[in-house]
DNA sequence: AACGAACGTGTAATTTAATTACATTAAGTC
DNA sequence: GACTTAATGTAATTAAATTACACGTTCGTT
């Protein structure tokens, strides 16, 4: 294989969010995944059926695994962008560790020793964030965000503390841009509201089960007036099925119940960037509401200064 | 060194989360220094300076850098629990790779082209999260901790949307630990129920601006009548004077208001954080109680698996 | 169809990096 | 001071990764 193999990939690989030069190899083995010569796509097909244990493989065992010869999985590291199986071994060890950070988490494990429960919870958050990034549909979030601009009555939803808070934000988030946007966790006044929805409204509802009667009942009931219904949920649930526009993320759960769990971050993440791309697609209305907003807070509290708006 | 040099460590390091076999090295890093030997004391010095160029280092660069032996470095290796330099290398770079996520997460750099939403808004939250963990005291923390161990009573408050956000949610964290927990973020109703707080209860005030009238006054008033006060708030606020735990953090607003705040995401933080080691101090009645719920929720909704804990 | 170039692959040789063996020195105990 | 244990480094050895080169296959051009 002459030297240069590395220009010929085809793909040049950004540096992986937050990891200064440490490009995702995981990314570039299904980016070249099915593209790959022969005998380097059974390395590929190998590697894919055992992420976790291939760091701590010597490339002869790999090799020997896949029968193929040690240079071709240098080649194939090659490919993928490395230097050789050294640096491919580190990067995959270390794009693995964000990701699988809590998908298996052991019970009897306690925090170790040098973090602090902060840390802990950061390093949860980052971890379930990574994992929702690998499944977010964009595609979806923009016709979410359609929806969103289009809409002269929002109802966020969501029952249980988690669910029902991020629903309580999303309003809070929402009334801003100068979109009339109300939030119930209260089931009966739910089914009542979906009620009153017609052709161009939304409802907007949040649920980590995707399975709660009195969600999948609102969301029938707004789809049978016309209503677009937009879920952030997980995929194969009940509500994901009925709604028309589903935000699907399958989010691991800390196994340690004493832990605070990281998917209400993740569905604030996921509505504070919709909230944000509609501001931004508005910047004319909405500048003109967050100015009124400012101007009204001072008035009542006479206090000026960065600080948020109203929070 | 004789190859029972692992059995005199001192620490049996658990598995970390996810990485079944796969000790932190970092934790035992710190756990062993100043209690090296002379040489060995030396590379972990250069380590904890490094920590980033290690995994990129052959062992003779690092000897060199240290001035020791390469044998020494092994023997480093084998004092943090690894079976040789190879196994320290993988260790660190995954453990890193958790770690260096929200770290290097640059507050002044602006959105690239490529960033999508939800990116934007993970760079912000773990920026603000970089500048809270440079602010926050520890020992306060571990004040606050200790008030809430012992509380009977615990009220938390907050107004304006984001700050009564978090304390609805605070609220929704602690009672599942057995401790009497309410939220309010009605002023008139916070005056009430201040003043009928008393010595061992504990009022819990969340407030970015630290100088809301209602806020403060609640917190005098329950001064009076001998309860605690914990607050997180802004440095050299009227509230931060006034409380007996001030938690206090100095987080910079996005100066683009089309931006959701990132500070209620910190300010939830420090709620979980408190809230997880509050619970695993108090695992014995905490265990029970959350067990109670779980059973519960299940005879409710009959749903069973891996979700949120009625969220 | 024939030929040449490019691509893919593996064997063997070489290089790099890590580890072990052993000797020496330093520190601690009686 | 004598003896034992711990710490340390040099040199030799082993393990692991990489390179060089030869051969076979496929593709494109004449």
């Amino acid at each position: 294989m002459p030297a240069d193999s590395t220009e010929t990939n085809g793909v040049d690989l950004p540096p992986q969010k937050g990891q200064p030069g440490v490009a995702d190899v995981i990314s570039a083995l299904y980016h070249h995944d099915g593209k790959l010569a022969t005998q380097e796509q059974r390395v590929a097909n190998y590697v894919k059926d055992h992420l976790e244990d291939i760091s701590a493989m010597t490339i002869a065992e790999l090799a020997g695994q896949c029968n193929v010869s040690t240079p071709t999985v240098i080649r194939f590291c090659r490919t993928l962008g490395c230097d050789g199986y050294r640096e491919f071994k580190l990067r995959l060890a270390q794009n693995l560790a964000v990701s699988m950070q809590y998908l298996s988490a052991d019970p009897k494990a306690g925090p170790t020793a040098g973090d602090s429960a902060i840390d802990q919870i950061l390093n949860a958050i980052n971890a379930t964030a990574n994992v929702m990034r690998r499944q977010i549909d964009p595609l979806v979030l923009d016709c979410a965000k359609a929806a969103l601009l289009d809409t002269r009555h929002l109802l966020f939803a969501g029952i249980g503390g988690g669910s029902s808070t991020v629903a309580q934000e999303a309003a809070n988030r929402f009334f801003r841009l100068g979109i009339p946007s109300m939030s119930t966790s209260d089931s009966y006044t739910l089914q009542m509201r979906a009620a009153t929805l017609k052709e161009g409204d939304v409802l907007f509802l949040v649920s980590a089960s995707g399975e709660a009667d009195a969600i999948i009942g609102a969301a029938k009931i707004a789809n049978n007036y016309g209503a677009t219904t937009i879920c952030i949920t997980k995929p194969g649930t009940k509500l994901a099925d009925v709604c028309s526009v589903p935000i699907l993320v399958d989010l691991p759960e800390d196994r340690d119940i004493h832990k605070p769990t990281s998917s209400r971050y993740i569905h604030m993440i996921i509505v504070d960037a919709l909230a944000m791309s509609v501001a931004q697609e508005m910047a004319h209305e909405t500048t003109e509401n967050l100015r009124r907003i400012r101007a009204s807070l001072t008035a009542y509290h006479g206090r000026t200064g960065p600080q948020p708006l109203g929070d």
